[in-house]
DNA sequence: TTCATTTCTTAATCTAGATTAATGCCCATG
DNA sequence: CATGGGCATTAATCTAGATTAAGAAATGAA
């Protein structure tokens, strides 16, 4: 009973519809206190939703620094919120003793209405962990590779304002790149 | 034909199978460069869809910075992602003579299986608003009353990480706070 | 074309928070 | 019950980016 639900609030409409239930590959883990489910760079993610315990899901920058980007308590969804295919962004870890559901993230995205909104998370993830670990300068230049097109399109105090820094910030970060190339 | 299309990409699919699809309210509207469509503090807010032009979503904190939340050139939907019955936390201006199709936000919620996915989307807007615009002590305040659970099961230097701020700060910041009191 | 407004840049100064380092505290484990 | 590793705190120093203030360049409207 508790997996039929769990599973169900996973599952799209037309899945659930074609009776397909059964197929799911889901499973429940026990996680020790400090134990790594998931690193960086790992294909093939899972989504864990946790049943009793505490995750935590973090980056660790060029520098060492751990960024936590969520906590996951009972009843929270805990993933990298990155498309399947690619190398996930964040470690995710058990900061108390925690049982988990895990689910297979294409699950996830078998509904193509949530597409969209799963893409919106993905770009949030990133811009927060680029807003806690990255200088204004990386900020920038990730605004650059992203979204070209804007680029051409609003003045640079509102890119500026975009990256959380001031129009004058942007504009020196910007010279002094070009001044050690 | 266009109506069609773009109404579809919400609705859910028990909307879409009940063919309530004429009853639903929906329109589209021009908007000049530098008109505003949306105040913060605006109830029964809508959400966006860019068909032509540049639209933006953005702040004002109380020293009257202007902190961009999110560009929107045509295809994308821009919104203030908190639940309809509470007052939006974003203005929405146009950038550019844009065409604009106005959809109603409870739409988007008549879906179950999207409220978790909104829900977290709401969560990382506000994150990013605060990292932008708020001082470590006004995160600090605000994760507190968001999560007062979490509080009490984490050392402090993990608050400080999700924080984007280092453990040292957040001892003199609290502090600070203490003795200002 | 002209004038006004907005945008960009540079420079001087200031400050929130980072870094580094030392100290004491709290426990968990032997 | 001691002891060693994580944790919080304090303090001194440093720095990325904010603030303030001009000018210069670009844009736009009449």
């Amino acid at each position: 009973m508790l997996y039929r639900f769990s599973v169900l609030h996973y599952l799209t409409d037309s899945l659930y519809q074609r009776q397909l239930v059964q197929k799911i590959y889901m499973h429940e883990i026990h996680v020790r206190k400090g134990e790594i489910i998931q690193h960086t760079g790992d294909l093939n993610s899972k989504v864990y939703r946790v049943e009793k315990g505490l995750l935590r899901s973090y980056t660790i920058d060029e520098k060492g620094r751990e960024h936590i980007f969520m906590f996951g308590p009972e009843g929270w969804i805990v993933a990298d919120n990155t498309p399947a295919e690619v190398p996930v962004d964040l470690y995710i870890d058990a900061l108390e003793d925690s049982t988990v559901l895990v689910l297979d993230k294409d699950l996830s995205r078998e509904n193509p209405k949530a597409q969209p909104l799963l893409r919106r998370i993905a770009v949030l993830q990133k811009r927060v962990i680029l807003l806690m670990s990255a200088s204004a300068l990386d900020r920038y230049e990730h605004f650059e590779e992203t979204y070209p097109d804007i680029m051409q399109r609003v003045p640079q105090k509102m890119i500026a304002s975009y990256l959380g820094i001031t129009p004058e910030a942007l504009s020196k970060v910007k010279n002094n790149r070009v001044r050690e190339q």
